[in-house]
DNA sequence: TTCTTTTCTTAACTTAGGTGAACGATTTCT
DNA sequence: AGAAATCGTTCACCTAAGTTAAGAAAAGAA
């Protein structure tokens, strides 16, 4: 079972840099791998943090609360990766992180990514090319949600991520999709009255 | 004038990494800089390109037309940096990008930075540190978009953007706050109203 | 299991954004 | 300057999401 986490998280940087055996057995011994418990919870707000994760198995979700209410922004799957704002600003948190599933995820600070980045140039240029890609991935995300009603929204994230509709309990994926709980309980049973036509 | 510009471009580097005065040069040596008028399109939607920018001043728009519709989802302004999605994925562009306003650009292309990159390590470290820091502003304001109402995110942006509201035209402001030109001047009347009591 | 809590759905009512149209005010073009 | 196009606002009407409340279903805890 390590050794498929191992090979999941190589497969996965090979898509970006090759490595040698020696760079990997320097990954291997920070000892990165940590499962975590349904529920259990990562990060809260106010707390300040070094971590970034890397999702290998299961689901993490980001919300806030605001007003007493949760307000569910994001989550993360299989072969995500997520390095929290306050881990880069240094401030304190302005959301709580948990666990949706028991998950397997790869833990590191950002004390080990920069003392990795600097003996290692290759991890440098492969932070680099990930974040890029995150961010302009993230900006046609944010692009979709914007141009959508929450309908397009439900239906193209029915589409895109299919899994989460089925893993994720619906008042989470309602705040996810800017909606509250009853409205997209209202929207599916619209959508099933539609496709009864 | 270039004078100051070049400032501007190397005060805001100075905020990442500290460059020699051969790396400054090379730097100019490259001839980045461009001015765009007003109205001018710097990207079309199915055009691949492989140009990121940098904002000196004025002001660039991104924009989607969906249903003949143009749908604004992104404004930059003096001192944001922007690397379009299709210049990360090489695939051709879904959105345009224009001037909103007479503009002084920075524009690289992939080859140069991969170019300077690789020259000098302190650029990859520092194209690595911003576009970590972006990846993570956007994700707050996305998650400031998700969480609030239409009139909520105009008085978010009325406080952190304020300038925003005078140079762009009300119905690209409309759809950058994702309603119609109506529902924002109505939104704004309501608003009026409000205060008055 | 039973009790408790959380989650999901439905309903009736309120509120705010979407739509289509009209009109004046700007801006742009010639 | 004058004509044409674009832009901003307002109105009346429509539609969908928010709100409050209630009850059923599912999940968790004792």
């Amino acid at each position: 079972p390590v050794k498929i986490m191992q090979d999941l998280l190589f497969d996965f940087i090979s898509k970006y840099v090759s490595l040698t055996e020696d760079e990997k057995n320097a990954l291997l011994s920070l000892d990165l791998f940590r499962s975590v418990k349904k529920g259990a919870v990562l990060l809260k707000e106010g707390q300040k943090s070094q971590e970034s994760y890397f999702v290998l198995k299961g689901c993490i979700r980001v919300y806030y609360i605001k007003d007493g209410e949760e307000k569910t922004t994001a989550f993360y799957t299989e072969m995500d990766a997520f390095t929290p704002h306050c881990a880069i600003n240094k401030a304190p948190s302005e959301y709580f992180i948990s666990c949706v599933e028991d998950s397997i995820l790869l833990v590191s600070t950002t004390d080990m990514s920069e003392e990795v980045n600097s003996k290692f140039p290759k991890f440098e240029i492969m932070c680099r090319m990930l974040s890029e890609e995150l961010l302009a991935k993230q900006q046609i995300d944010f692009d979709e949600f914007k141009t959508s009603s929450p309908e397009q929204r439900y239906l193209n994230l029915l589409q895109k991520r299919p899994d989460l509709i089925q893993r994720v309990p619906q008042h989470q994926l309602a705040s996810y999709l800017g909606i509250k709980p009853q409205s997209l309980s209202r929207l599916r049973a619209r959508i099933m009255e539609k496709s009864k036509e």
